[in-house]
RNA sequence: CGCGGGGUGGAGCAGCCCGGUAGCUCACCAGGCUCAUAACCUGGGGGUCGCAGGUUCAAAUCCUGCCCCCGCAACCA
C-alpha cells in the first residue's frame, strides 16, 4: 500500500465550468477511485483561483466586493462536482487564510534564498489581457485597451534553474507527458529563459496576496495560484501532513497550461528546495465537432446538461473512453450515443440483463451453485482473474481509456461465453450445466462492474447491489450461491435516434 | 532552414523504437441465435499504410528527399 496524490488546476472563477473543467476532474477522480480501490491512500485535491484583475472588475461590475462575488459563484463549481460524484479530498480557495499564509511565506523564502529582484519596465500594457505585451503583438494591433505603462516590479529568477531543469527532465522521462509534450518543453528550454514578474502595485489591482517584503504590491498569479499544491498538504504549517503527501504523484493539467507547470512551477520547487512532482500529465481538448470550444462561437458544452440528458455515470465513462491520453477529441452527441449504445447498453447493461433475466426464470431468482468446471469456465475465470492486474497498470500509466476497452472486451467475451453455452437451452436438458454457466456469467459480470466502478460509481453499486455483491473483491469466486437478485430496470436503457 | 508531433480501409485509433501474414472500436453487408435493452454471436466487403527514391531475401516499420496537417514559441481544462 502506498500514498497516491493528483490534483486538478485551480479553476479560475471568472468562468462557468465547463466540458473541460469537468474532463479534468473527473480525470482526477476516476483515477483517485483506482487507486482507493487497489489500496493506496489517495489525497485529490482540486479547487478555485480567485484572486486578479477580471474577478476584480467584475465584481466592480456587479457592486459587489470581489470577496463576495467569489462566494457567489464558488457553488457553481462545488454543485456540478457533487452531480457529477467527484470525491475530492480537498478543495481549496486561494482566498483562504490556510492558503495566503503559506504564499506570502513561500514568497519570503524565495526572497531570502536571492532568487527575487526589483526592476523597472516600461511597456505596452493590455488592461484586457492583464499583462505587458511585446513590441509585436503592439504592432499587430489586436489588442484593445492598450496604454504604455512604466512601473517598478518584484521578478523571480527562473533563469537560474534553466540549466538545471533541462537535467532533471532530460533524466526523469516520466517527469512530463505525454512525450511529445516533454519534448515540447525541452524544445522551449533550448532558448535563454528569462525571468518571471510575479508582482502588481496595489495602485493598479489589489485583488491579491500582499507580498510579504513589499506593502504596497500584491503578488500574481503563479506565486499565488501555484503554490496550492503545497499548501493544502501542509507546507509550512503541518510538516508530517506534507512529508506524507509531497511530492505530489501528478499533476493532471490541460494543455494549454504545461509551461506554467512544467517551468514556473517547477522553478520554483528548486528554489525552495523541494522534490518535483512525480508526473504532470497534459491532456488535450475537448473539441466540440472540429472545433475549439469557446464562448464567442457560442458552443460551449455545459456539463450540466450532459448529466440531465444521459445521466452522470455515461456522461463520466464518455469522457474517460472517447479521448485518447494527451490528444484532443471530438465531442459529437452522435458519438456520446454510439458510445452508450454499443458499449453501456448493449454490452455491458444488456450482459446484466441476460443473466438476471435467466436466474429469475430458470433458478428461481437466486444465484445458482457453480459445480464443476470445464475449460470454458477455466478460461473465464483466468482472465477475470488477470483483469485487475492489466487494469492497474493501465490506470498507473494514466491510461484510463486502455484500461476501460480492456474491461469491456471482457464483457464482450461474456457475453460471447453465453452465447456459446446458451444456458436457456441447457436449462431445458441439464440444469446443472445451466447453473455452472449462469454461475460464471454472473461472477465474470461482478468483477467487471468492480472494475467499471471508479468510472461510473452510481450505475455499479446498483450493479452490486442487485447482485448482492455489495463490498466483494475482484476475485473469482465471492459471488455466493443461493444470494437471491434484485428486480431491476435496465440499467442503461439504449437511446434510440430517428434515421434521418 | 525556430522547435516538436502526425499523415494506416467510411470515422476514430494501434502497430513503427526491436523490419517478416495490416490490427482494434464504431459504421456497413450477410447469416446464426432468440435468454436479453431490435440487444447478443459468427462470417464478410472495404486499405497503393501521404508521395518518390534507397537499403534488404523481405519495409507501414530503417535511410534520403518532397508534399500536406497540427502543436509549441510566457496567463482558455
Amino acid at each position: 500500500m502506498s500514498k497516491f496524490f493528483v490534483t486538478t488546476p485551480i479553476y479560475y472563477v471568472n468562468d462557468a465550468p465547463h466540458i473541460g473543467h469537468a474532463y479534468t476532474t473527473i480525470l482526477a477522480d476516476v483515477l483517485g477511485r483506482y487507486h482507493r480501490a487497489a489500496g493506496d491512500e489517495v489525497f485529490f485535491l482540486t479547487g478555485l483561483d480567485e484572486h486578479g484583475q477580471k474577478v476584480k472588475q467584475a465584481a466592480e461590475k456587479r457592486g459587489a466586493t470581489p470577496q463576495a462575488h467569489c462566494d457567489d459563484l464558488v457553488p457553481r463549481f462545488l454543485n456540478l462536482w457533487k452531480r457529477l460524484d467527484i470525491r475530492y479530498d480537498d478543495f481549496v480557495r486561494t482566498t483562504q487564510e490556510r492558503h495566503k499564509k503559506i504564499v506570502q511565506l513561500v514568497l519570503q523564502k524565495v526572497h531570502e534564498n536571492g532568487d527575487i529582484y526589483t526592476d523597472e519596465y516600461e511597456g505596452w500594457y493590455s488592461v484586457a489581457e492583464e499583462r505587458f505585451i511585446t513590441e509585436a503583438e503592439y504592432e499587430s494591433g489586436q489588442f484593445r485597451d492598450v496604454k504604455k505603462l512604466k512601473e517598478k516590479n518584484y521578478f523571480f529568477k527562473m533563469s537560474k534553474y534553466q540549466h538545471r531543469l533541462i537535467e532533471y527532465i532530460e533524466q526523469h522521462p516520466d517527469f512530463i507527458r505525454p512525450e511529445h509534450r516533454k519534448n515540447e518543453m525541452l524544445g522551449f528550454l533550448r532558448q535563454p529563459l528569462g525571468d518571471l514578474c510575479i508582482s502588481r502595485p496595489k495602485a493598479r489591482m489589489d485583488w491579491g496576496i500582499e507580498i510579504p517584503f513589499d506593502r504596497d504590491y500584491v503578488t500574481y498569479v503563479w506565486f499565488d495560484a501555484l503554490v496550492n499544491y503545497i499548501s493544502i498538504p501542509g507546507y509550512g504549517s503541518d510538516e508530517e501532513k506534507f512529508k506524507k503527501w509531497w511530492p505530489a504523484d501528478v499533476h493532471l493539467i490541460g494543455k494549454d497550461i504545461l509551461t506554467t507547470h512544467s517551468i514556473y512551477w517547477t522553478t520554483m520547487l528548486f528554489s525552495l528546495g523541494l522534490p518535483l512532482p512525480g508526473t504532470i500529465f497534459a491532456h488535450g481538448w475537448w473539441l466540440i465537432g472540429e472545433t475549439k470550444m469557446s464562448k464567442s462561437l457560442g458552443n460551449v458544452v455545459n456539463p450540466l446538461d450532459l448529466i440531465n440528458t444521459y445521466g452522470v455515470d455515461a456522461v463520466r465513462y464518455y469522457l474517460m473512453r472517447e479521448m485518447v491520453l494527451g490528444l484532443d477529441a471530438n465531442f459529437t452527441p452522435d458519438s456520446f450515443i454510439k458510445c452508450f449504445n454499443s458499449d453501456l447498453a448493449n454490452d455491458f447493461g444488456n450482459l446484466l440483463n441476460r443473466v438476471s433475466g435467466l436466474i429469475q426464470k430458470n433458478h428461481g431468482g437466486k444465484i445458482p451453485e457453480p459445480g464443476a468446471v470445464t475449460e470454458h469456465e477455466s478460461l473465464i475465470q483466468m482472465n477475470a482473474n488477470v483483469l485487475p492486474g492489466s487494469v492497474k497498470l493501465l490506470i498507473s500509466q494514466f491510461k484510463v481509456q486502455e484500461a476501460l476497452m480492456e474491461t469491456l472486451l471482457f464483457v464482450q467475451s461474456l457475453n460471447k461465453y453465453m452465447e456459446i453455452q446458451a444456458p436457456w437451452k441447457l436449462a431445458k436438458t441439464d440444469m446443472k450445466a445451466a447453473n455452472r454457466v449462469l454461475y460464471t456469467a454472473a461472477e465474470g459480470l461482478r468483477i467487471a462492474t468492480i472494475m467499471l466502478a471508479p468510472v461510473m460509481p452510481e450505475k455499479t453499486a446498483a450493479v452490486l447491489s442487485i447482485l448482492g455483491a455489495e463490498d466483494t473483491k475482484p476475485v473469482w469466486g465471492q459471488l455466493r450461491p443461493g444470494t437471491p437478485l434484485k428486480s431491476h430496470p435496465p440499467l442503461f436503457p439504449r437511446i434510440e435516434v430517428e434515421k434521418a
